[in-house]
DNA sequence: AGCGTTACAGCAAGCGCTTTCTACATACGG
DNA sequence: CCGTATGTAGAAAGCGCTTGCTGTAACGCT
């Protein structure tokens, strides 16, 4: 039926093993061996079966990337740079590994699930990426599972993801923390003193650091925050409109809004025009992540950016083995302050 | 080491055969041997091997994805929603299969690389994703590559490309002919008799489809196209911005610009802004795929929505046999054209 | 009571590859 | 001219699982 290995063999004249030898170029094989093998592998149109020789080799070729969500492009760019250190076609010749984007919704199951799955395919690198679920129950096990898995040697690497000690991952971590606090500090250095906060959703480390560091940055100039300029919602356009009516309702004097990231900022600024204020001369608009559209956007947008390709490519080639650790297993990345036209100087109240 | 099926078997005093069989539930097991397997799995923590799982049965849980790039959402709405429906973990029980989104950036060796390493991994099913490459060489290559896998038993189906015909694969087929006319139709019927077009990448099937649909309209109109309103472009932002300036640079009395997709709608906006010029007053703007990010430009993008989500939820169920094919196994899906600010009635010249 | 069924469980033969160990040339130093 | 490297190829033993086939009880029927 489909053509194996010991077929190519026998029309080369050869043994199964050494057509395996020639295909994976590790042992000495004559050059006229070698020859005859590919041209038979050639007129066979032969194709590995990988399974067989994942099994056989112990080693697998996949490398898993978790994404929380694909659609989106602080995802997707990630991604894109993870995959393009991994090699997949175009890395050295033999060294093609299928580099498998997993989607896991932010959905504690479902990451998990994915990674047994990665663990049962016996992955050889995972990289977790974006923010972690704050369950304790959930940590607990998703530690259990990276442990687990580096101990059977796969190496996992974390981008944009906090630490787990402990568990032999290394980690890219952002600082999300600095970076909301810069904003922010930005913000009030423009004179304002009333500003609401979109948090992203709740129970998520990317979530709680961005607006501590928006809390630190007030707390450090005395401003004391009123419980009502906070709102939590997803991560997305839709979440930042109805967020940012929520505040203006509840409060119509603020003169800026801080969202957890830059779809969410768009959102907010779709709410504000909705709602017949300017940006920023009625109220100043600030995002983060510094995606592509962000500049944009009318007016462009004052964020924070991450460099989630570099990030990215980083952990690529830490997780192929291709550069070293950082000292401890752990690197915090930061982010820089895109100061643009959404943010100015507050209206005077 | 690891643990194994015999490990399990031992402990749940059964043979190996009888574990298998109750990880896999198709074969009738009595409901004490069950529970006692389920027990020793759960205790001994065993992860079953994928690899030699996928040998033995001659079958694998891989699905692969493939997509043009990974970083733009255009490709993210539909993996998200080709992966959903995967089942990824959250299909029925037993049922889980890995998605695999496999990122070519666009590049002939790498599409074909990918489908090689997926007929490799002997994926369960393949979806490939976005426009062709109209490289005739390439094209016949691709076309192998895809009856061979469908004849190997992997179900093939292409989500927003062009048929294959002769090679088993479904095709689920944007009209881009058709959005593109309609889009340029509704320009025209505002009164634009000068329309620049930002047209993709050459030789591939979505540019020139969309861009065959938009000269036609003109030709339905009378409307003779002067060959400096059309430039080629990548799908991106920066290529809109470029070409748009280079559009106005070629004939500064066009009254409206049709971009390739969104990415270089926004592009455009840009740039027309940074000329001084309004929109729509001055230019009208114009997309295609509608976006999430559409809806937030100002003013907001007319465009063609695409059913991203939709199709690649349908092209996910038929890659999973759960959904019947449609006849002939090609199906159009139409677009929607979504008039929104950024296209108006031309200044009088 | 005798026999065909039915319901489980085990045996053992692979699935297609990798890799260790062995075999055999040929080459080389003494 | 022999013993020992050296380079190359083959034989064969698995890797960990699935599954066809073969028991073997327990059951129901005439």
């Amino acid at each position: 039926m489909t053509v194996t290995l010991a077929d190519v063999a026998a029309r080369a004249q050869v043994s199964p093993a050494t057509v395996s030898r020639v295909l994976n170029g590790n042992y000495p094989v004559a050059a006229s061996t070698r020859e005859r093998v590919l041209k038979a592998v050639d007129e066979l149109d032969y194709v590995l079966n990988g399974p067989a020789s994942a099994l056989a080799a112990a080693t697998s070729d996949l490398v898993g990337i978790l994404v929380n969500d694909i659609a989106d492009p602080f995802f997707g760019i990630m991604a894109s740079a993870i995959q393009a250190e991994i090699g997949g076609p175009g890395g050295r010749a033999g060294g093609e590994r299928l580099a498998v984007v997993c989607n896991t919704g932010g959905s504690p199951e479902r990451e998990l699930t994915y990674l047994t799955l990665l663990q049962r395919q016996r992955a050889a690198a995972v990289v977790l990426t974006g923010g972690a679920i704050e369950d304790a129950a959930h940590k607990a096990a998703m530690d259990a599972k990276v442990r687990k898995l580096a101990d059977a040697g796969t190496r996992v690497v974390l981008c944009g993801r906090p630490p787990a000690p402990e568990t032999g991952a290394i980690a890219l971590t952002f600082d999300n923390r600095g970076g909301g606090q810069e904003l922010t500090e930005h913000l009030i250095g423009l004179g304002h003193r009333r500003l609401g906060y979109i948090a992203g959703p709740e129970e998520r480390t990317t979530t709680r650091h961005r607006l501590e560091g928006h809390r630190a940055a007030l707390a450090a100039h005395g401003i004391e925050e009123d419980a009502r300029w906070t709102v939590h919602g997803r991560y997305d356009r839709r979440s930042g409109y109805e967020a940012t009516l929520e505040l203006l309702r509840r409060d119509p004097s603020l003169t800026a809004v801080v969202a957890a990231n830059d779809s969410v900022a768009l959102g907010a600024c779709a709410a504000l025009r909705d709602s017949g204020l300017r940006i920023p001369e009625d109220v100043s608009v600030a995002g983060f992540d510094d995606l592509p559209f962000s500049i944009d956007a009318v007016p462009s947008l004052t964020t924070v950016r991450l460099p989630l390709a570099e990030a990215g490519a980083r952990a690529g080639r830490i997780a192929m083995g291709r550069e070293e650790a950082p000292p401890g297993g752990i690197a915090s990345v930061r982010g820089e302050l895109m100061v643009r036209g959404s943010s100015g100087v507050p209206r005077v109240s």
